[in-house]
DNA sequence: CTGTATCCCAGCGGATACTG
DNA sequence: CAGTATCCGCTGGGATACAG
């Protein structure tokens, strides 16, 4: 097999299958049918995505989310409107005793639920830059050990990426006939 | 405790607890101590991001992410040679049998760690637009169900956003002593 | 303290035309 | 087919000054 293998597969990386009509499909991307783009409008920026880890850290005032993101007054002031816009924080009118009320800004649902990727950013750039040593750590709070992102269905198994697949909603796949108008 | 409680905590969201010396840290994020911001710095563009999308769904050639991702292919072909830079994809020649060599591109081990921010992306764009119905959807292949990203600890747990908790690497923290300058 | 308003610059990214 | 080169508009984001 050493002239015309048409395969060779020698130690091709895993990607994910091609289920049903998705194969063929060829422009279905620029307009927008994947969810990755809605999630980029409003978390695609560094801005967005340093306020929010502030606010996992535990942030909330304003001048301590400038301070702590290292943005401009402007930017963050904008950035935080859209994140408010978007349903990801909410502002809370809220009074230290004998001060004057204020508003903080608290996570909503919508927000929590970027952990996993904010937790998946944080673990690549380590790998990314391979200096274990410095740095910010997640760890569990109870066991002490770092914190990692991982992929799962919703069945319960865990999906390494070549047993994933992708596919086309509201087609016909795995059973035909999943009547779902 | 009906009177000064200093803290309501009535509904207040979930963050992560701070550990140690991170509580008083005033100014470690503009320096990038966190590696979100290296993250970022490569995949925090939109171009990068759907690049790397098509790459996991199998699109290896040229004009096949060009096509597939709607780039132009000046900007297609700047950010392609940036990802190969940052090691998170590989150029490699590859040979059509009766057709000239030519190159494709392919994930690198540090590029496939990306899927579950990838997954997460998804996942949480599916969130913040409620259409459920249209789009793409990545399943697991062998059961069928819905892929999401989790969080988890290296020691197994599953690691909800309130028992996680952030803190400063290589300070004295579970065992006191670590000398650091 | 919590922003808003301006100015200004760098970088992303589209369009078009051109090379191997 | 697989890019590169050029031009040019849009937006992200810093600095500074000002306002409630």
């Amino acid at each position: 097999m050493s002239d015309a293998q048409p395969e060779p597969t020698l130690d091709r990386p895993a990607v994910l299958e091609r289920k049903g009509a998705f194969a063929d499909r060829d422009a279905w991307i620029a307009s927008g049918w994947c969810r990755l783009e809605s999630a980029l409008e409003v978390v695609g920026t560094r801005s967005a995505m340093v306020l929010v880890r502030e606010v996992f850290y535990g942030a909330t005032r304003f001048d301590e989310l400038v301070r702590r993101t290292g943005l401009s007054e402007a930017v963050a002031s904008g950035r935080l409107k859209d994140l408010v816009g978007h349903g990801l924080l909410e502002r809370r009118p809220y009074r230290e005793p004998g001060a004057r009320t204020r508003d903080e800004y608290v996570l909503t649902d919508l927000g929590s639920r970027l952990f996993p990727v904010v937790v998946g950013l944080m673990a690549w750039g380590e790998d990314l830059r391979d200096d274990h040593h410095s740095g910010v750590q997640l760890v569990h709070r109870d066991c002490g050990a770092a914190l990692e992102a991982t992929v799962r269905c919703t069945a319960g198994h865990d999906v390494p990426l070549d047993e994933g697949a992708v596919r086309l909603k509201d087609e016909d796949w795995a059973r035909g006939a999943v009547r779902r108008a």
